[in-house]
DNA sequence: GGGATTATTTATCATTTGCTAAATTAATTT
DNA sequence: AAATTAATTTAGCAAATGATAAATAATCCC
C-alpha cells in the first residue's frame, strides 16, 4: 500500500476553482479519509440529516465529488460510524480489569480514565446519541458489548475483592447495579460533551469519587434477594 | 372556553376525501390537539427532520391543514416540546423529598417511582434526546432544573439522615455523586425506552436496589476532600 | 331552508435534497 | 513533449421539502 502522507494540504478553501488558482488533487485514499474526517465533525455538529452540499463547502470541494467516493449518503454515514466506533477498544483494558495483583479501585480508576479519554468528546458522544436515535443496531450491539467486556468482568472482580459468596453467573441485580454506576459515568459525558452543560468536578475527581461510591455502595445492595 | 370533547373520532384514515365519504370537521382547539398529539408520536419515532406530509397521512388530513394551525414547522415542534416537557413536574414531589417524618429510602423510592412513571416511555425519552441534539437550550434548562429541584434537595436530606457534618452549601462533589446515581437511573430508561435494549431487572426492583446503593455508597465518598 | 362562516382540500410554487453524466484539467506514463 | 489516465468540476434532473392562495364543502345561525 502506498500510503502517501497527506502532505498537500488544500491551500485555499473554495467552492469552485477561481481563475488563476491551482486545483489540488489527492489520491483516492487520502481524499476518502479527508471526507470521512470532515463528515464526522460535520454530522456530529448538525446531525445526519444535514445536506451534503455544506459538507462539500467545508471540504473545499464540490458536492458530486463526495459521491465519487461514497456511492450514496448512507455509505458515507456508515464510514463515519466505523471511524468513530470501531477499533477504539483496547484489549489491554480487559487484562487490566482482571489484574488481581492491584487493588480493584486502582484498576477501575485507570480503566475509566483511559476509556473516557476515548469517548468523552463531543464528536464521539453526539455520533453515538445520533446513531441510537436512528434506530441503528449499532447501539444495541455496543451496549451488549460493554456488558460482556466490562460489566460482567467487573462484577466478578467485585465479588472477589469484597468476598461476596454468591455463586454462579453474575445476577441481573449485579449487572443493573453496575449499569447504575457505568450509566452515571456515561451521563457525565453526555451532560458535558453532548449538551455542553457545566459540571461541578474535574473528570479525574469525578471518576475517583464515583469508583469509591460504587465500591462502598454496590456490594450490600447486590446481596439482597 | 368551550372545550368540546373529542367525540368525533376520524372514521376513516384517508389522504384525500373519496367520493361518498363525509368529511369530518373539528373545532380549531380539537384539531390543534389532535395534530400535536400525533406529531409528538411521529417525531419521537422518526426525528424532527421527518416531513410533514407523512404526518398528515397519519392524521387523515391534508398537509396544508397543518400549516393552518401552526404557521411553520418550528412552531409545531415547539408545541411538541411544550406537550412533552412542560407541566409534568409535580410540586408535591418537592414536598415529598423533604418529609423527614419518613425514612429517606422510602421517600426516594416513591419519588423515583412517580418520576420515572412520567419520563420512562419512548415518547418522552426520544423527544428529550432529539431535542438535546438539536442544541436546544431546553435540555440545559432541564438539567439545571433537576439539579435545583431534586439533587440539591436530596443531597441535604442525605446529610441530615446520615449525620454528615459538612456545613455550608452542597459541594460540587456531593452534586456529582448524586448525578452519578440520577444519571444511572436515567440511563436505565434510555437503554430500555430510547434504544429498546432488554434490561435485567423490573423497574421497581431496579429503583430499590439503586437507592440502596446510593445510600450505602455516597456518604463516605462525599466526605473526602 | 338559505345565507354566512370557516374547516378543509386542491393546486401549486420555490427551494433543497441525493445523485448522475459529461466536460475539464492535473498528474502520470511513454 | 505528447498521449494517457483519472481526480475534479460543471450542469442538471427527479423527487421531496416547507409553505401559500384560492376553491370547496360542512357546520352554524337566523
Amino acid at each position: 500500500m502506498k500510503q502517501r502522507t497527506l502532505n498537500k494540504i488544500s491551500p485555499v478553501k473554495r467552492t469552485s476553482t477561481k481563475k488563476g488558482e491551482q486545483r489540488v488533487r489527492f489520491s483516492p485514499e487520502d481524499r476518502k479519509k479527508l471526507i470521512v474526517d470532515e463528515a464526522t465533525r460535520y454530522f456530529a455538529e448538525v446531525g445526519f440529516d444535514a445536506g451534503t452540499r455544506p459538507l462539500a463547502v467545508r471540504l473545499g470541494i464540490t458536492q458530486p465529488l463526495i459521491f465519487r467516493y461514497f456511492p450514496n449518503k448512507d455509505d458515507l454515514i456508515q464510514a463515519v460510524y466505523n471511524e468513530v466506533f470501531l477499533s477504539r477498544w483496547r484489549i489491554e483494558w480487559e487484562v487490566l480489569l482482571e489484574d488481581r495483583s492491584r487493588p480493584l479501585r486502582d484498576r477501575l480508576i485507570e480503566f475509566y480514565t483511559a476509556y473516557t479519554d476515548v469517548i468523552f468528546n463531543s464528536k464521539w458522544m453526539r455520533i453515538f446519541l445520533l446513531a441510537g436515535l436512528r434506530g441503528l443496531e449499532l447501539n444495541k450491539w455496543y451496549i451488549k458489548f460493554a456488558e460482556e467486556r466490562i460489566h460482567r468482568r467487573v462484577c466478578i472482580e467485585i465479588r472477589a475483592e469484597k468476598g461476596i459468596k454468591i455463586k454462579g453467573p453474575v445476577t441481573g441485580r449485579e449487572l443493573e447495579l453496575y449499569w447504575l454506576f457505568h450509566g452515571g459515568i456515561f451521563y457525565f459525558g453526555v451532560r458535558r460533551f453532548a449538551y455542553g452543560v457545566p459540571v461541578h468536578l474535574e473528570l479525574r475527581e469525578f471518576i475517583e469519587a464515583s469508583v469509591d461510591s460504587l465500591l462502598n455502595g454496590m456490594p450490600a445492595a447486590a446481596r439482597r434477594p
